[in-house]
DNA sequence: GTACAGATTGAG
DNA sequence: TCAATCTGTACT
């Protein structure tokens, strides 16, 4: 999607992600998702957002950053939230993507545990050995396979999870869309009518105040993908 | 330097 | 209902 599809307004752009398609080029394939969840933030008024009253961290400032930039920050010290910024350069706004509906994944029918540990355990695990300096051959247990399946093979109904099927984490941070070529997102003919999409208010922020109650949570009505219920 | 909450998740 | 897990931020 070009620039202009993201520098209109944040409510307008939220719904209209509903139907369009997340393309992640990753080891060669593409790994897609069609939006079926998504989440505005607008500061710098919403409690509920990073940049209530204008606040800019080297955490929060890619919010800043004109239409079509990536937000990625972690939750609860193990999960990624991917935004996409809205509106223009200075206006803290943008849209958390929720949940997608996997387009090119056998969803229910994941891939024999053997096989994916021949295919994805070793590199992961070494990554992850390197990290916390742990001996590699200690960790070849039951439970650090499922742990590490459960990371590789996920069915993107949430926030945290979406993460982890796009693989994608801090090194997307301020990342444009408009121009990347390991992540965009594509128009592919998919109409959603008004009536498909469902408001609600948004999940998580109970702090957040008279802005708990806004209804700028949007799903697509009756998909098996959007979280909660 | 230190305390603490958080746009989540899966297990029990 | 609970705990895993860790970073950014706001304090002292």
């Amino acid at each position: 999607m070009p620039r202009n599809f993201y520098t209109r307004p944040t409510l307008v752009v939220a719904k209209d992600l509903l139907g369009k398609f997340i393309v992640r080029k990753w080891r060669g394939r593409d790994i897609v998702g069609e939006i079926v969840e998504v989440e505005a933030y607008i500061g710098p008024h919403d409690k509920a957002s990073h940049a209530y009253k204008g606040k800019i961290t080297p955490r929060n400032k890619a919010e800043y950053l004109i239409g079509g930039h990536i937000y990625i920050y972690l939750v609860y010290g193990m999960y990624w939230q991917f935004n996409i910024s809205t509106s223009f350069e200075g206006k803290p706004e943008c849209v958390l993507i929720r949940a997608l509906e996997p387009i090119n994944e056998k969803v229910g029918n994941p891939p024999d545990v053997g096989e994916f540990h021949k295919t994805f355990c070793h590199s992961a695990l070494d990554a992850e050995s390197r990290r916390k300096k742990i001996n590699l051959d200690s960790r070849l247990c039951g439970n650090d396979i499922k742990r590490l399946y459960r990371r590789f093979h996920v069915v993107p109904n949430g926030p945290g999870k979406l993460c982890n099927y796009l693989k994608i984490d801090k090194s997307f941070y301020g990342e444009d869309m408009v121009k990347s070529g390991k992540i965009w997102l594509e128009d592919r003919g998919l109409k959603v009518k008004k009536s498909e999409i469902i408001a609600t208010k948004r999940i998580g922020i109970d702090y957040a105040q008279e802005w708990v109650r806004v209804p700028w949570r949007f799903c697509l009505k009756n998909n098996k993908f959007v979280s909660k219920k």
